[in-house]
DNA sequence: CTGCATTTTGACCAAGTAGTCAAGTTTTTG
DNA sequence: CAAAAACTTGACTACTTGGTCAAAATGCAG
């Protein structure tokens, strides 16, 4: 008890047991999973308990509010989730590096469509809980690539065009495949989950960002 | 009583009285708000009657369920959500088209955000609701523009592009500034506000998807 | 104006859910 | 192998919230 109460009162976090971190990352994972389907709101702590195999009271051990939870899971994901816009290259050749980055995103709503929901269903409320994240991390960086973006223009590397709006649209259309599978299902029907889907996208966005559909000299 | 009973047993609506009419669409547009916002569960009925300026028992008098004002919402707001893409002349111009298309769709987005978001909101979670209105309404639609777009394709008229892609960029794209409105501000600032974003956005979006970002010859 | 139908609401209930707590069990450590 | 720390949980509380109900107020047709 004075320990722990010590541990509390400690600037640094002290340690953490082997348990503490087997029973953190059930409980992250498992909340993932929920809370990308059912949202905030819609998420009860029961829920997540029985998902991570534990009673609710242990849980909250871990976690003492539900709020806890979520916000630590947007933290990790928000990080992973833009790490690929870092990554844009001001020196590499323009179209490599949006085809790379765009190929990416792809590849991430394919592999982690939760993550994204989370993050959409959160922004869609209005980012009660990352909008500080959005004005100090995500427009910095968002305004560094967009500056490269607009140099690349200028050099004539690049059609004219707006890198904001550039960007958004490639986000928007990336994850659309993660955000709303239900509607693309419905309407492309078992095409989606077959092999070779994931690459077909990314050529169709490929060839429409990079081509647009005015047809071309042959 | 008896009247009353008889009117429920019956098939047709019967009538409906003008204080009915009122209050039906101050509760509608009240849930629009909220539930656009907070999403089904996030939503209290009490929220809603409050907005629309009645008490809960009363609203509970014209929507027994949460659920009936949710659902009648969202039937509302789908059809005129869909109209512009049955727009879509076969016989018109192609790129004409579609860039009639492209702009009413991101004038809707900024005229109606809060259509997108609840139609996002639903998707996103699986659209417990309208998941029989996407494969019985918006499968056909979709699939029968489709086929349009693939004629031009192969008429010469478009690049060689995947039609269902293109829709769902379109779509992604376009509901984007409605549903992510948050993240745009969050990075463009007070740009978003002013008059001409809208223009501004709808001559990005259409430069891009008309003729891609690769520099073009002089 | 009168009586019936429609509309409105305060008070209430039952279910669900976030979070507490005290008492037990397991793990770690000296 | 104790004893302390860390972990676990059944039972519980407080509160929110969807929905009910009976009675009152209002609207309206004849």
């Amino acid at each position: 008890m004075a320990r722990a109460a010590k541990k509390k009162a400690n600037e640094t976090p002290e340690k953490t047991t082997r348990i503490q971190e087997i029973n953190r990352r059930l409980i992250l994972d498992a909340a993932l999973d929920v809370f990308s389907t059912y949202g905030f709101r819609g998420t009860t702590i029961d829920q997540i308990a029985e998902k991570a195999g534990m009673s609710k009271p242990n849980l909250l051990y871990y976690f003492p509010r539900k709020q806890n939870i979520y916000v630590t899971l947007l933290e990790e994901t928000l990080a992973e989730w833009l790490a690929p816009l870092a990554e844009i290259d001001p020196e590499g050749d323009p179209i490599e590096q949006l085809r790379k980055y765009i190929t990416l995103k792809i590849n991430m709503s394919e592999s982690h469509p939760e993550a994204s929901r989370l993050f959409a269903n959160e922004v869609l409320h209005g980012a009660p809980a990352i909008s500080d994240f959005l004005s100090k991390h995500l427009k910095p960086l968002v305004d560094e690539k967009a500056t490269v973006i607009r140099r690349w223009v200028g050099e004539g590397k690049l059609a004219p065009i707006d890198p904001y709006h550039l960007i958004f649209m490639i986000w928007a259309t990336t994850q659309h495949y993660a955000d709303f599978d239900v509607q693309v299902r419905a309407i492309m029907g078992n095409q989606v989950g077959r092999p070779g889907f994931r690459e077909q996208t990314a050529q169709a966005v490929l060839s429409i960002i990079l081509n647009g559909i005015r047809p071309r000299a042959v």
